[in-house]
DNA sequence: CCCCGATTCGGAAACGTTTCCGTAAAATAA
DNA sequence: TTATTTTACGGAAACGTTTCCGAATCGGGG
């Protein structure tokens, strides 16, 4: 690698201070509109641009920003980055993002590591097994910008942006209840989630709402993938305890689920009828398409990324509130008895 | 933000140079072993960590790279990324991950920023526009680390790591026309992309080795999303010239155009047989499954991710060769006349 | 006891910027 | 004209490190 050309050698070349090339390229008022232009483009020429990591140095702010998810396989979550590098390109930060693999050490490490890197600010959706929240805490504590979306914790306080999961849960049952559907049965996720834990209040709620059971003995705690969908649509095909209905946490799961009713001779929707919750793009394409509750994954990161820069320009508390997105139902052949 | 704390405070603290710090910190050897344990312990509960951005200043080096891939929507690239970040981040290296979104401006610019911030190097996988190459000549010319994969440019002599496409390809019409199909049909990719070419060439190859006609009537340059399948479908359609099966540039353009077919009345595989190529993980979720070439996704970031790192240490021009990986047929139902 | 090499450490320059402070020149006011 | 403010710029410190160079200490061989 050739030396690279630094703000020396330009302040050399056109036979002035340094302090007067930074001034140009920082468009501050101490400087003559005139030398501004001649230096500008002369720096041009020469090919020079401001080395990034010096002038962040002196300067206390990286134009970093870390994004931690639990994973980016499925759909859901490189959406909502796309969303957040969109805005957040435009307001001149560069993200950094990190996969924590649904693996709590490893999502410490990376906090820990894009921490050491100066980012400025932080938005994280946690692993579903993230239980110990100390080390976030010690971060908020010390007045460190967090923004939490998706899979966020309720003991930390910071600004958050999750979906409805509750009343669209409801809406999602609800529908199944006007086809007909009574005896409807609810796989949910992994239990610490918060999301698990809304999705099933709102199947529990409407359940209720109409005077249907829905005990204990309807909701089992299937997991996050497809492989649990099925493991789970396994187990209820062995005891022969077939509802007319499932909703399901998520798509992958009701995937799985159909999948294995499918091999077991079971016809959806005669037989079994499904909803899912979409965080991939996979409902449409599925036979017979998955009815599923479709969640506003750009919008999602473009109100995340919004709270971060106001979060790192005012540091106002007022910030801190949980901002509840709306989604749509989108109805396919899974659920429809006609 | 509170001041953070620096190696000065550490230094005072123990009553000893800044430099000593440093040296304990960085291992090396003009240091007694005994001074070094105590600095790192005492450090510790300071609760200090080296500034990387200072850091990287005097040393001429980032431990940053860049991959710029053009979408992360499909499961393709996260996985790739993936695999990058496994060998990375045991490497000491950070990884910035940048998406194009299948624009060639928004690929250079993303490429100018990553140089700004004087990454140590860059993976890329082209649009699947790219045609300019000249300012990435000039990087490689100025000697700067890049690695290609998948979408990579025959222009630019850089290590390359692609997967066998020709040979998949044909491996996956041979499949086709086993199963007693003679009227194949191919939905072909992008024109410019260079897999497109030599997975178009699998085709002609495959066919012509067993004297079947595949003039250009039989080759449709479809695109790339799903949405392109079943619009190149519906003209097949509309012209009534149905071919008894498809061999598909992609999985999105195969289960497009099965669903249109499907819509129209046509039975897969009965009608039309399909295979696709795996970019994505929903080939075995679709009904019929879709029978469709898998490429090993992890491993290909594994083998870029140590290409660039033996890039960056050594320069050796020798690296500039392209590495060909191998893949698998998944055979399901799409294809299968039994 | 002296000299020399090895070991361990401190001081200071360097990395490429930004920014504070001061000053000369220009512009304005008296 | 002189005094005062404004404008435009240069010098230098600072940011938090690494690293070069030199010095002090120590041990051992002569």
């Amino acid at each position: 690698m050739k030396r690279t050309i630094t703000i020396k050698d330009v302040a050399k070349e056109l036979s002035c201070s340094i302090s007067t090339v930074s001034r140009a390229f920082n468009d501050k008022y101490d400087i003559n509109p005139e030398t501004r232009r001649k230096i500008l483009e002369r720096a041009r020429e020469m090919g020079y641009t401001p080395n990034p990591l010096a002038r962040r140095l002196p300067q206390h702010q990286t134009f970093l920003i870390g994004v931690v998810v639990p994973e980016f396989i499925n759909a859901f979550f490189p959406r909502v980055i796309a969303g957040i590098q969109e805005i957040m390109l435009k307001a001149g930060y560069q993200v950094l993002i990190m996969s924590s693999n649904e693996d709590e050490r490893n999502e410490l490490e990376i906090v820990k590591k894009l921490e050491a890197y100066q980012v400025d600010g932080l938005i994280i959706s946690f692993t579903y097994r993230s239980r110990d929240m100390s080390y976030f805490q010690s971060l908020i504590d010390r007045n460190f910008p967090i923004v939490q979306f998706n899979r966020v914790s309720s003991k930390l306080n910071t600004p958050k942006v999750i979906f409805d999961d509750y009343q669209w849960a409801a809406c999602a049952v609800e529908h199944l209840i006007e086809q007909g559907n009574s005896r409807i049965y609810h796989f949910a996720g992994p239990g610490n989630m918060w999301v698990t834990q809304n999705r099933k209040r709102g199947f529990v709620d409407a359940m209720h709402k109409h005077g249907l059971p829905c005990g204990p003995e309807t909701i089992f705690e299937a997991g996050i993938f497809s492989e649990d969908g099925a493991e789970t649509a396994r187990r209820l095909i062995q005891t022969g305890n077939i509802p007319q209905a499932i909703f399901c946490f998520n798509d992958p799961l009701a995937i799985g689920a159909m999948q294995e009713f499918k091999e077991h001779g079971y016809e959806i929707p005669r037989d079994v009828a499904f909803v899912g919750f979409t965080e991939s793009s996979i409902a449409r394409y599925v036979t017979p398409g998955l009815t599923s509750v479709e969640q506003p994954t750009q919008e999602l990161g473009e109100k995340v990324a919004r709270l971060l820069l106001e979060l790192i320009r005012t540091h106002h508390p007022l910030l801190n509130q949980t901002l509840v997105l709306n989604g749509k139902l989108n109805i396919r052949r899974s659920s429809l008895r006609k």
